[in-house]
DNA sequence: TATAATTGATTTGTGCACAAAATATTTGCT
DNA sequence: AGCAAATATTTTGTGCACAAATCAATTATA
């Protein structure tokens, strides 16, 4: 087989990409159950670790830009899992709170969050491995500190 | 500081989403100057590997599913660097081909591919580590054939 | 204390990513 | 040959991801 130019096996943003799309597609029928999709579980995610806080906060946890949040929590609103209340002390920043049914949901769904570790199933060196690389792109990107 | 029950910074799927959208984000600059995203980026790389295929073997190159990429076929024939003519063995099929200016994209964007790889200054223990976890768990997803 | 600069969030517009349905053609079966 | 199943692609609709512009409130500073 002739050798390609360009071989996607070995290239790393493409395999970060694909496998990151691969894993979001396949627990997406785990989490519909729940009327909830993989970016709206991270927020969620984000408030059962603590509640009550700045949507720039949330922007900090999961490095989505507040353009991408707004719509997000639009749509967890909608569905009452969480509350935007407006901030007392900054008129311009709102608070984000779950709701009843948003706390509740953290049972329901902790399942999918153990599925999500252990269907692909790494040794814990690979684990290791993948945290430190990633770690290592996001600093050099300056998305993280290091 | 209380220890948080999810913690982003070791969940792999978050890692690898993150870490891909900043990757992506971090190279959007330099493709702009040739008018491509970076999905519309892979797709000519396919094609300067091997030029006039159909698009299902797109498909199976990059893993982008035929919804995906007849938008993306779309906008590179706008921009005039490939054509998509009808199969002659099967109607339903088309071939994608490059154009001259398709062609003359390659040189050009050469050194954005080393830039790619490069920037983030991974070791060769490393890059080996990332194909080989990455493309463990395409196979375990059936992304990809073992 | 005006006003300039900054900040937190929303809006707008483009382009994926994907599921599901639709369309058209080809293949397989009897 | 006739028709069902399969195949290649497109269409439709939802939801990110992000840049850039906007808006309102806050802080800094002349």
């Amino acid at each position: 087989m002739a050798k390609k130019e360009f071989d996607f096996s070995t290239m790393v943003c493409f395999l970060l990409n694909s496998t990151s799309n691969a894993m979001i597609r396949d627990y997406r029928p785990q989490l519909i159950e729940f009327d909830l999709t993989y970016p709206q579980y991270l927020v969620m995610m984000t408030l059962w670790n603590e509640d009550a806080i700045l949507i720039k906060e949330i922007s900090k946890e999961t490095f989505f830009d507040s353009g991408t949040l707004t719509p997000i929590l639009k749509r967890l609103e909608s569905k009452n899992y969480i509350k935007r209340v407006a901030s007392q002390e900054d008129e311009r920043a709102k608070l984000i709170q779950l709701t009843e049914e948003g706390i509740n949901l953290k049972e329901k769904t902790a399942h999918i969050f153990k599925d999500m570790e252990c269907k692909i199933a790494l040794s814990e060196e690979e684990q290791a491995q993948i945290v430190k690389i990633c770690n290592k792109i996001l600093v050099k990107l300056e998305v993280k500190e290091s």
